[in-house]
DNA sequence: ATAATTATGGACTAATTGGTCCAAAATGTG
DNA sequence: CACATTTTGGACCAATTAGTCCATAATTAT
């Protein structure tokens, strides 16, 4: 039973990146990812070389989905202020969801290995770069658009926001509480004025 | 070789909770406990019951020496406003200085068990709680020495407080920037004015 | 000193960990 | 059909996992 051609290395990269998020790195076996990932043992070492390969694979793979999903939103020619709101409701409500808890995974990536893996906490850094840009850039248009003042420095009020999302995905998994976590979107979104 | 009598549970619970800090929950090993806990296998087991009820343990031993800390700070008599400075302050320098990423064990709990260990969950939302309430009493300190408009909703500045210092704890852990924490922490802030 | 209590080291599980290796089987290519 | 290339299942590995058990040894109380 050779691997069928079809055999898709990005799609299996993805499933790894699903069963790290949802239960951690230390957490996660070689039969968590081998069964999600659909290949043999033996597939699996051959292609990918090492759970901890893979781990920071999965990582890079996630800053991908996250790059295509910000540029996305940010594209949009709503005004940039609305965006930067929706994104916090966003979040907001996929955390009060039904198994929607798991966060986001460069968060848990960060809090869960960062410390003792210097490797892995470059590439999350890079990640939280790209969220962080993004803001950013969402900063400078609703400038731009006179939505926020010229006063504010937007390299400063991108990391405040970057920070806020993580403190609020946080704060969420102890206490998915919808109003609990919209009194805290609210006020952080109060800097924006 | 009995254990001596001055055996000190609240010390082996205190050292069980820095391995767990330091570690996670999953990476922490039985010899990991019982070498920093000082006490044999058959003891530990005698004692606790168990490496996932010494970890509960852990975090109630965690909250307690949280709320000494917290109920210490907020009885000084600055000027509230002053007091919520000097806390993020603290948190932006310790995240900095070296060996300091451990960051908050409620926060690395919430994140690594909170969605697969409800028991936990409820011991850290405690937790969170604690500090919740901590930041409105003294908010609505400030308020009552006219630093903080009376407009403002204390609870919900309370959980936005407790929240942004978990983000500030996160993004530390990727890139323990002083300049990037201030730049949070001060913007953070400015929802007080 | 003796008895009762308490803690200990360490042998012992049974399962699982990440990882290696290879003969066999499936596939693609001529 | 035959050859070369992949990919496979599964045996195997040494180490480690959390946890149990008990005879021995140290302490405490009498």
């Amino acid at each position: 039973m050779a691997r069928p051609r079809e055999f898709d290395t990005t799609e299996a990269l993805n499933q790894a990146m699903q069963v790290f998020w949802s239960k951690g790195y230390e957490a996660t076996s070689l039969s968590d990812l081998i069964g999600a990932m659909e290949l043999s043992k033996s597939s699996f070492y051959d292609t990918f070389g090492s759970k901890h390969e893979v781990f920071l694979a999965a990582i890079e793979h996630y800053k991908k989905t996250v790059t295509a999903q910000v540029s996305a939103v940010s594209t949009l020619d709503s005004p940039a202020c609305k965006l930067i709101e929706s994104l916090f409701e966003r979040v907001v409500s996929r955390m009060t969801e039904e198994g929607g808890q798991r966060g986001c995974f460069l968060n848990n990536c960060a809090v869960e290995v960062a410390l003792h893996d210097p490797t892995a906490a470059k590439l999350i850094g890079g990640g939280f770069a790209i969220v962080e840009d993004t803001f950013m850039a969402l900063v400078e248009r609703g400038q731009r658009e006179g939505e926020i003042g010229l006063d504010k420095d937007p390299r400063a009020l991108a990391r405040y926001l970057t920070s806020s999302l993580n403190g609020l995905m946080v704060v969420g998994k102890a206490n998915p509480d919808t109003e609990a976590l919209s009194d805290v979107a609210r006020t952080a979104l109060t800097v924006l004025d």
